[in-house]
DNA sequence: GTCTATACCTTGATAGAC
DNA sequence: GTCTATCAAGGTATAGAC
């Protein structure tokens, strides 16, 4: 791995654990044991950084997010959504403890997130959509819009929400577990009465992901 | 008004506007036009403003967010919960824009804050096992739980997600009225048959402040 | 590509006069 | 209670040597 890939990968580490806003150039560059100007050789400034870091995030949702597939079983290709949703939320999740900031300092990556998170949205809306076609939830076109928000603002901002009710210690992967739990439960009161049943023993299962004390999973 | 509560206002005004982050005491003196010397007289420092904002908040709270009244009409008493809860979302939005980072800052006020926000989530639950009562609203005692979090995840961070989707401009009123028909989204899938048409005629209510081009409301 | 050294700036905060 | 003056600390960023 050369230096450039490590320091983005030591950034979101340590994003992650203390904070965007707590974590300067000198503790990144420390962190790394690499001195503060070969930080700055390979990028211009802590905003580069981030910007490098959003593009990750944005080829992992494009990689996995792909619109519903009428060939395969719906509820699989749900489980598949949230297994990426999953990784997610886990990976990048310092992003969203201060979004609005991280945006208000940097106009063109405001831009790009302003533009991603449309096509996003667009893409989730017709998931919803998809969904109904496919018979698992039975829901109409305006609270299919107001679903899709809902499902794009838990997925953003459950990880916050977690962090704000814990005095010690760090997010764990079953406090994302239960972020999934939370976004199945928006999808529950929709449910047709063949999918209920189906829905209810995903939510379980993730429910016992996130009882489970994991071993650490790599 | 002393010099004092024009400092937290102000404070409150700027935080909004620019967020706390990019808000320095000097602003907040050079703004008031007074010394920075003179602010430190009245505040230790900038967690001292803010804690001293949070009491505003839990204030707020308490005095609006009361038990349901078995004495009342239950639908009343939730529109009055979401009249407060609009007041609410609207004077300390700032603070949701990065709770992770200021109650990383300020170990005293992260324990207050979770201690009250676990009160808080208590009384919603028990607004929601009394909804049930009331027959406004059909739920088990498990669903009740998760729906409890969500509408507080909602409140408290429908507004850094509708700035994030927003390139210029200020959040604005009718932002916070579409953040309330969020909230009643919620509700509206385990409404009962008696209900259903009230919570959606409610739903519609707020739909409606939230499309109109408000008068300024002081 | 990487290091050392450093200069600039912003921010937070205080001392002491009035 | 309020101001002026000031500073230490910390963070960002660059120059120039290797």
């Amino acid at each position: 791995m050369n230096t450039k890939e490590k320091i983005i990968r030591t950034s979101i580490a340590l994003f992650n654990l203390h904070g965007e806003r707590a974590i300067t150039t000198n503790h990144i560059a420390s962190n790394l044991g690499i001195s503060p100007g070969n930080l700055y050789y390979h990028f211009k400034n802590k905003e580069d950084i981030i910007r490098n870091i959003f593009t990750l995030y944005r080829e992992h949702l494009s990689t996995h997010f792909k619109p519903l597939n009428t060939e395969f079983e719906p509820l699989e290709q749900l489980t598949k959504y949230l297994d990426s949703l999953f990784e997610l939320m886990w990976r990048y999740h310092f992003f969203y403890d201060n979004l609005t900031d991280i945006l208000a300092r940097d106009e063109v990556l405001k831009k790009e997130y302003i533009s991603f998170q449309a096509d996003l949205f667009e893409q989730v809306r017709s998931v919803v959509i998809g969904l109904r076609t496919s018979k698992v939830i039975d829901i109409s076109d305006e609270d299919a819009v107001e679903v899709a928000h809902m499902l794009k603002m838990t997925v953003s901002f459950w990880t916050p929400y977690v962090k704000a009710r814990r005095l010690t210690g760090v997010l764990e992967q079953q406090d994302i577990y239960n972020g999934i739990v939370k976004v199945l439960m928006l999808f529950k009161p929709y449910c047709t009465d063949l999918s209920t049943q189906k829905i209810g023993l995903l939510q379980a299962h993730y429910q016992q992901l996130a009882d489970e004390s994991l071993p650490s999973i790599a």
